[in-house]
DNA sequence: TATTGACCTTCCTGTTGCTGGAAACTTCAT
DNA sequence: ATGAAGTTTCCAGCAACAGGAAGGTCAATA
């Protein structure tokens, strides 16, 4: 299997997976010609790593995922704590964006948006008013 | 003021304002000492700046806003479009991370965590499950 | 005056997770 | 034999800075 069967087949862009090759993630054997030859193993990691990094997982969470993916005598509570502590940043960024949004909608609402120069989204931004909230 | 002043005075590092200078957001005078040296106008431009950046808009939509901000003839609805768009673009994250939130929280639910390697997170990432929702 | 310490300067590297492109090979189908 | 499609490596670049090195400057003190 080489790497633009894969690529189809799992769904990440062939970058990509030389992109994880060179970073260690995966180890695919070389064929005479040079090619990488993926065997169903290497398929199977690849879509793990594709699955975690589409649940938002950083590369390094991911590594750290398949080594314990690939450990038979692993906890899963270290599996849980990864998973959560990730989930609480995820938490976190929403209630970040959440109060942004309030903000800017506020802004948006009060300005006019016509032809006008007049704008309560450059007085906040200039600080010569008062801020919502 | 050199840029330890505005920086304590505006909030921003030290770095950070250099690197708005390198791509020409701001261009203080030089004292003789070759030392930047800004003045009340510069200080004001970073002010909107961190402001700007703060409510997330990006560099090059800080650009633009600053110009429209110079711009004594602009009109409202260019500055509400940026902010509309940003807006915009909040509320889909919001929205993915919602959906990610979700997810993990399923999973994170799911998963016992303790010393034993069964694990419905793993279980998902490798695809060997039906997935949440 | 010499020295110390806190500033300031530029320049270079690294961050995250890829993506795009160039130059050169191989393979496959005609 | 030729051309298209696939593959290889390597290099650059994105966003928005942060960290650090090597060196110049300034103000106060001993």
């Amino acid at each position: 299997m080489n790497i633009g069967e894969v690529s189809r087949a799992i769904g990440l862009p062939a970058k990509t997976i030389r992109y994880y090759e060179d970073i260690g993630l995966v180890q695919p054997a070389r064929g005479a010609n040079g090619y990488r030859d993926f065997n169903e193993q290497d398929a199977h990691k690849l879509a793990f790593l594709g699955r975690s990094r589409s649940l938002g997982f950083s590369i390094d969470d991911c590594r750290t995922l398949l080594s314990l993916y690939e450990d038979r005598g692993r906890a899963s509570a270290d599996v849980k704590a990864i998973a959560a502590e990730h989930l609480q940043r995820i938490t976190l960024k929403i209630d970040e964006l959440k109060e942004l949004k309030i903000t800017l909608e506020e802004l948006v609402t009060r300005c006019h948006g016509d032809d006008r120069p007049d704008c309560p989204i450059l007085n906040d931004l200039s600080g010569h008013e008062a801020r919502p909230s």
